[in-house]
RNA sequence: GGCGGAGUGUCCGAGUGGUUAAAGGAGACCGGCUGUAAACCGGUUGGCUCAGCCUACGUAGGUUCGAAUCCUACCUCCGCCA
């Protein structure tokens, strides 16, 4: 593990140097000191890889951060590499939990992969991305795994900061989890990368991949994390699975709504970390309204950021029902409320009753007693339900 | 292979024969206040043909007037020893 192919002292030039501070502008690492500094004085374009596990097709602001920073590198000429793991994801990914993932299907795999790089480039530059999928190389030969767990130690392993304390709270770690950063470093070597892209809890594994890089005598890639985007809970880290995420292909109003939902505490981080400038010192609600604007902006267009504001103004600020109403069929007549209720939002007929209950349905800005449950269909057609504060749908009556 | 421990509602977690649809918390939802922020206040939170009924405490059986609680088998997970 001492060998060092490559020589990793070295004097880079001031140019280097500022171009490499240049590029760690935003992150919270990069490792190891002066690396990519010396790495760019080579003067030819280096390969920055960032790996993905496709276990959701859907790229969320979280994402951004990191692949903003590879779009970075792009614009200045370099190449990046983005590793789709549908062979790590097929394996099912154990990470975190003890209730192990249900296994991924090949298709659902390939059709996530697919959005997924269709959303991604709506921030990479196309041209200068080389997509590959991880199955290319780890699907290998026995002898060849074993050779690469050969590599390793369990101590090297172990050393990570998150098994020390699960182990201690006697929380399971599976094997697999164990060995991921062997995958993922192997990944490197694969490819031959120079840097590689992660959040801050990649640590660990992006610095393994250097180990292994070594190992294989091949030149050590530099490693730059990145800062984790809370989610709109403002808690814990942006993700799909906590349902607190904003992905980029929601539609305007919602992604306005959802940015407007951000918690104060969070703006300044948002603007740092997503418009990359400090948050502007109009108070909240202002910055936050231009935070929401420059967002939809990015991933629609300004006419859309127009408009979701608008909807914002009606539908939260004056209470009035979107112009977008969806419409609800219906042929019953009478209408019961709860059955209605339930088929128009997804909810069960226990739920409609409850709202109901409580004063939480409204026909055009009314409150409907609870006590009613059965109504003419005629006073319901082409009438606008509300349910909350924030879902509506129109009523019609067919046939 | 041996020994020990555990599986409860969306999640965490109490409950060891009887007002238990199951304490408490989190989350979520509704209402109030408001900037769809936070904080705060009140309410709800299995389903349904809803003053009643049905289904629920890993799975399948059994004991009992009555079980999440006792018994048997099985499944899954965790730890220790080898």
């Amino acid at each position: 593990m001492q060998v060092r192919p490559n020589n990793e002292q070295g004097d880079a030039s001031p140019g280097s140097r500022a171009r490499a501070e240049a590029l760690a502008v935003g992150s919270v690492e990069a490792l190891p000191a002066r690396r990519l500094a010396q790495q760019l004085e080579r003067g030819t374009p280096l390969r920055v890889k960032l790996g993905i596990d496709p276990t959701a097709p859907d790229i969320h602001f979280g994402h951004t951060v990191v692949l903003g920073k590879l779009r970075q590198f792009q614009d200045d000429g370099h190449q990046v590499v983005l590793i789709i793991g549908d062979y790590t994801a097929r394996v099912g990914d154990p990470s975190g939990r003890s209730n192990q993932r249900p296994m991924l299907d090949p298709e659902t795999i390939e059709r996530n992969a697919n959005t997924f790089q269709e959303q991604a480039f709506k921030i990479l530059d196309r041209e200068r991305t080389e997509v590959r999928f991880n199955s290319e190389w780890l699907r290998m030969e026995p002898e060849n795994l074993l050779d690469l767990l050969a590599r390793a130690t369990v101590a090297q392993l172990l050393e990570r900061d998150d098994f020390a304390k699960r182990m201690k709270a006697e929380e399971p770690i599976s094997a697999l989890e164990l060995l991921y950063p062997l995958l993922q470093g192997y990944d490197s070597v694969a490819i031959d990368a120079d840097v590689e892209l992660g959040g801050t809890d990649q640590k660990f594994n992006l610095l393994f991949g250097r180990s292994i890089q070594a190992a294989y005598d091949r030149p050590q890639q530099s490693v730059m994390t990145m800062p984790i985007l809370p989610g709109t809970d403002g808690v814990r880290r942006m993700s799909k699975s906590f349902g607190n995420y904003i992905g980029v292909t929601e539609p305007p109003e919602q992604m306005f709504g959802k940015v407007m939902s951000v918690p104060d505490a969070n703006l300044e981080e948002y603007w740092l970390l997503l418009l990359g400038e400090p948050q502007p010192e109009d108070g909240p609600n202002q910055s936050k309204r231009e935070l929401g604007r420059r967002l939809v902006e990015r991933f629609h267009d300004s006419a859309a950021a127009v408009e979701a504001e608008e909807h914002f103004n009606r539908v939260f600020v004056r209470h009035e029902a979107p112009t977008d109403v969806e419409t609800f069929s219906f042929s019953q007549d009478p209408v019961h409320l709860p059955a209605a209720l339930s088929d128009a939002f997804g909810i069960s007929r226990s739920e409609a009753r409850r709202v109901l209950g409580q004063g939480g349905v409204k026909r055009e800005g009314q409150v409907l007693p609870s006590e009613q449950l059965d109504y003419p269909a005629a006073e319901l057609d082409d009438h606008v339900l509300q349910l909350g504060k924030r879902r509506f749908m129109r009523f019609r009556f067919a046939d």
